[in-house]
DNA sequence: TTTTATTCGGATAAAATTGTCATAAATAAA
DNA sequence: TTTATTTATGACAATTTTATCCGAATAAAA
């Protein structure tokens, strides 16, 4: 569905946005512990969400990322799956044409559209903020 | 959404059966050629779902591949994904986790859930010959 | 029985994705 | 101003996915 590194990133963004809202700014090497991804690779695409503007970083002692508490309600999953993987989830052909419309439709196109437009709403209205107080209060995980 | 190999396997499946309504049996390499598809890829590919049984390929001359006519309104595009991509696409955890499920749940998995059962039931009610039909009416392209 | 046309399957190659490493740049504190 | 700590980034490595190649097996026709 998504790409390991667009997984990796939103369970980065859920994770710090946890300590954000105790005013805690957190390190990478943090951020891999709590969501078990590679720290590199994640210090890489936090690198990619710094530049789409998605999350602030701040270099040297006392340094590491946080998300803003008021931008946390604003910030999507959508904008986090755009910002890693791009529209393909949001407008790729379900058989990988590059060209399929209403027009010249592939042959599952009119089931395909109607699913992802659902995906595509779901993750429109699904913020980071909810999914951070969700994973505060115990009942879900970003680890196993 | 679903891998490359699951794609062409999909339009191959679609192809062959336009051709098995008409009782022509279709070389690998006319399947290649309608389906926009790596010859040799899909050859392989075409390997995996004879083994699994929903398509049968007969080797010499006047060999190919063809799709019984019964069989082609009982095998649902779910089969093809399956046979390719294996459960992930129907029980995989969207954040990547090993473990994910109602008790242990990953942030978006409620949200998840919801959306992939969607997904689930357009596969399992579409069938080739549905596609086969709608590609042979000339409404649908596979190429493009 | 030989020839010819085709799929089968394993080895290999190419490309894309995922992941690591090391150095540079930034910044706060001493 | 120097030092310590942290992110930023580009080069490199490993892995996975996608794709190719070629000889073997199969089967129909000559």
């Amino acid at each position: 569905m998504f790409s390991k590194a667009c997984e990796h990133a939103i369970k980065a963004m859920i994770y710090i946005a946890t300590q954000s809202l105790e005013n805690k700014r957190v390190k990478i090497g943090d951020v891999a512990k709590h969501t078990g991804s590679p720290e590199a690779y994640t210090a890489k695409i936090m690198g990619t969400l710094n530049k789409q503007g998605i999350v602030s970083s701040l270099t040297g002692p006392y340094g590491g990322f946080e998300i803003n508490a008021k931008m946390m309600k604003q910030i999507k999953v959508s904008d986090i799956v755009f910002a890693i993987d791009g529209d393909s989830v949001y407008n790729g052909c379900g058989l990988g044409l590059n060209e399929c419309s209403e027009e010249k439709p592939c042959p599952i196109h009119n089931e395909f559209v109607k699913v992802r437009s659902e995906l595509k709403t779901m993750l429109e209205t699904t913020s980071v903020f909810d999914l951070a107080t969700k994973l505060q209060s115990g009942e879900v995980t970003l680890v196993r």
